[in-house]
DNA sequence: CACCAATCCGATTTA
DNA sequence: CGGATTGGTG
């Protein structure tokens, strides 16, 4: 099957694509097709007759790659079941679980998640007794930060604090004791952190040339995506996979960089051409995503930046909808306004064709507590990880302790769950369990008959090795009277996790795949894939990804920027690309949120907020300006005639039906998502209790249906 | 005194 | 959700 390549690419893709294996370096603007040309490169690859498993894909999440691949699959029409792909992370560990011991690492690692690593800080600073006295000194999840800031920018940790934070020079000597005593413990109990990962891989390709003859060989095509938030080791292990540089293509946009917090090196992506003289330079900058109202916007955002690669982003598409700069009176009418704003949409778009975007994870809170009082479904994506609650952590503690019996983050939390037993005996403990200290075992658990079924349980699931799901299932019989206990007043919430996790476990016969998996790859949690779901995400998370309609909120320096950038020029800059990073997602409508004044900080109440200051550059004529007045009425500014209010729900798109506020008792309405629905009764204020065909009864805003005649 | 449980307030971003 | 603080118990 021949596959008319030409047709479905430009000329710059094509040249990506169709290029002769040497160094490539492909700066691929937003929107400018990346997915579809890396797909297209596979599959030309393939053609040309080299073997899938010759290729090494790195991307930014495992599903970024199966997105490829899927559709390269699609073009060539047969399966690329052989590509090894996926995050650096994930790479390095299907090779250090082969040869960790080499490393004198034991074979059944365990790798570590953020929780887990905030712990074993916690527990160093307390046992080396600081910061018992002394209020000031750095919390652990600082330290910590410091810690893997100072390994992935590979700077001297008492340099970085110099740099970075002076304030905490006093402390620079203990700092550093506590970062050697973490790696110590790290060592002593078979545990890697997501650094380690790629500082170990790197060792071990080192010590050991024939390993890495061996994946040279094995993968000489290497396509690496999203270079520009790569980070030194990353950038070496890519040398060492690839020696001069043949067979590797890399793709990034140096405006998109926004990882430098993880020591991202937007130098890997610029000096890439220099490191490999030889590169050919390929650039997409036709944007097929956005309309071009929206890349005037976008590329005003980016103007005040410095951007080393020239860039040329322009769309052929009609020049669309003018952006949207809404002022709202605080942050909690804008999350009525969004929802607002969102209703109105969706009558147009699906809503998974629509997003709302923030800074940080916090940020929607009110959005999602407006959403779940009308009953609209949403996912959420950044903020809290669904392998982070701590009920998963619980269960997942008790697999982790079957592979490796020194995780001792694990036994923490196996016990921990006690009545009585505290943070001091639990590392007592844990402690006694590392030396073999019957005794004391012996003794904690007749007192605490508990720890006594853990143990048992560990035991002898350790001697029978079962599959995931049916440890999983031996785990939850020990585990669910206690979870029951823990959390009474959510646990059904809880437990809908605790079967997703069942089935996740069911896909896997390895213990230890399913375990790293979780820990290296934040599962979709799409058991619903079908259904139709409105999305909330960080700006992070939204990477790579695009809606037709995207809403940005909580535009107002110290949210976004946020107020950890303020003082540094680079953090700004990092910023201002988060935010392009964020415009560039929408297809047709971008609307950009600025509260007059947010809730909390100091005294309680809310406080006057200044604009972004990246909004307060931008000229004029890239978005229509519209103000909320004191009554929840949305008014467009600088407009002659329209500049009337009108009613809510009715506000920007034309074309909207109207909607009547004043609810009537009882009868029937119509919802836009719900369809017709019988109203059951009026629950001051405002709101009714509706029950919808198909959707049973739900609370809803008055203004959010129409009522029927 | 040492340890644990309950409560309230504040919140970067991620593999 | 986590941390810091406070109050209670052995």
């Amino acid at each position: 099957m021949t596959i008319d390549f030409t047709s479905h690419l430009n000329p710059a893709q094509w040249e990506a694509v169709s290029a002769a294996r040497g160094p490539l370096l492909v700066i691929a603007g937003a929107g400018s097709g990346k997915t579809r040309t890396i797909a297209f490169r596979l599959a030309y690859l393939v053609q040309q007759g080299v073997a899938p498993e010759n290729i090494l894909l790195m991307t930014f999440t495992r599903k970024a790659a199966q997105e490829m691949l899927s559709r390269a699959a699609h073009l060539i029409g047969r399966e690329l079941g052989g590509v090894a792909g996926g995050t650096f992370h994930s790479f390095a560990w299907t090779v250090l679980r082969r040869y960790a011991p080499a490393l004198g690492f034991p074979e059944g690692f365990t790798i570590m998640d953020a929780p887990d690593m905030r712990e074993i800080v916690g527990q160093i600073r307390t046992e080396l007794g600081l910061g018992k006295k002394d209020r000031a000194f750095p919390k652990r999840t600082t330290i910590l930060g410091l810690i893997s800031k100072s390994r992935n920018k590979e700077i001297d940790l008492a340099v970085l604090l110099e740099q970075e934070t002076p304030h905490l020079i006093p402390y620079a000597g203990d700092i550093l004791r506590i970062s050697q005593a973490y790696a110590a413990f790290k060592t002593r109990h078979g545990l890697m952190d997501y650094d380690d990962l790629l500082f170990n891989m790197e060792r071990l390709l080192l010590e050991r040339p024939d390993l890495t003859e061996f994946l040279r060989i094995r993968h000489p095509h290497v396509m690496i995506d999203e270079f520009q938030d790569t980070n030194k080791v990353q950038a070496r292990l890519v040398r060492l996979l690839a020696a001069d540089g043949r067979g590797v293509m890399v793709v990034g946009d140096d405006a998109q960089s926004i990882y430098a917090f993880r020591g991202a090196e937007v130098r890997n992506i610029l000096s890439f051409p220099t490191q490999f003289p030889e590169t050919v330079i390929v650039r997409l900058e036709e944007n097929y995503r956005s309309s071009q109202a929206i890349l005037d916007l976008t590329n005003a955002v980016l103007r005040g930046a410095v951007s080393r690669f020239e860039k040329n982003l322009f769309s052929r598409r009609a020049n669309g909808r003018k952006p949207q700069l809404i002022h709202t009176v605080s942050d909690q009418t804008q999350a009525r306004m969004v929802v607002d704003k969102v209703l109105e949409l969706s009558q147009n778009y699906r809503l998974r064709d629509i997003a709302i975007l923030f800074r940080a994870g916090f940020q929607s809170y009110p959005v999602e507590m407006l959403l779940n009082r009308i009953g609209l479904r949403f996912r959420k994506y950044g903020g809290l990880k669904f392998t982070e609650a701590a009920h998963i952590k619980d269960v997942l503690a008790y697999m982790r302790l079957i592979l490796n019996p020194a995780d001792l983050p694990a036994w923490f939390r196996a016990v921990s769950h006690v009545k009585g037993l505290g943070p001091k005996t639990c590392s007592r403990f844990c402690q006694a369990v590392l030396e073999g200290d019957q005794a004391f075992i012996a003794q904690l658990a007749k007192k605490f008959p508990d720890v006594d079924q853990a143990f048992a349980l560990i035991n002898s699931l350790r001697a029978e090795k079962p599959a995931p799901d049916s440890a999983l299932e031996r785990i939850l019989e020990f585990y669910s009277p206690i979870f029951q206990l823990r959390y009474p007043d959510d646990y059904p919430r809880r437990q809908a996790g605790l079967e997703q996790l069942q089935q996740m476990a069911a896909a896997f016969d390895d213990l230890d795949a399913f375990l790293t998996e979780l820990t290296l790859e934040s599962p979709d949690q799409d058991d619903e894939e079908m259904d139709d779901h409105l999305v909330l995400s960080t700006v992070h998370s939204a990477k790579g990804l695009e809606w037709s309609a995207v809403l940005v909120i909580d535009l107002v320096n110290g949210r976004f920027p946020s107020r950890h950038a303020l003082e540094r020029e680079e953090d700004m800059e990092e910023e201002r690309r988060l935010l392009y990073v964020a415009c560039t997602r929408a297809r047709d409508y971008l609307a950009l949120f600025v509260p007059s004044s947010v809730y909390n900080r100091f005294q309680g109440g809310s406080e006057p907020a200044v604009p972004s200051l990246f909004i307060s550059e931008l000229p004029e004529h890239c978005y229509e300006e519209w103000r909320e007045n004191y009554l929840g009425q949305l008014h467009l500014r600088h407009s002659s005639r329209q500049d009337q209010a009108l009613p809510r729900g009715q506000k920007a798109l034309p074309g909207n039906a109207p909607v009547k506020s004043a609810p009537r008792p009882l009868g029937f309405c119509r919802h836009k998502i719900f369809g017709r629905g019988k109203i059951v009764e009026v629950l001051p204020p405002g709101r009714l209790r509706i029950n919808f065909s198909g959707f049973g009864l739900k609370i809803i805003q008055a203004d959010f249906v129409i009522l029927e005649d």
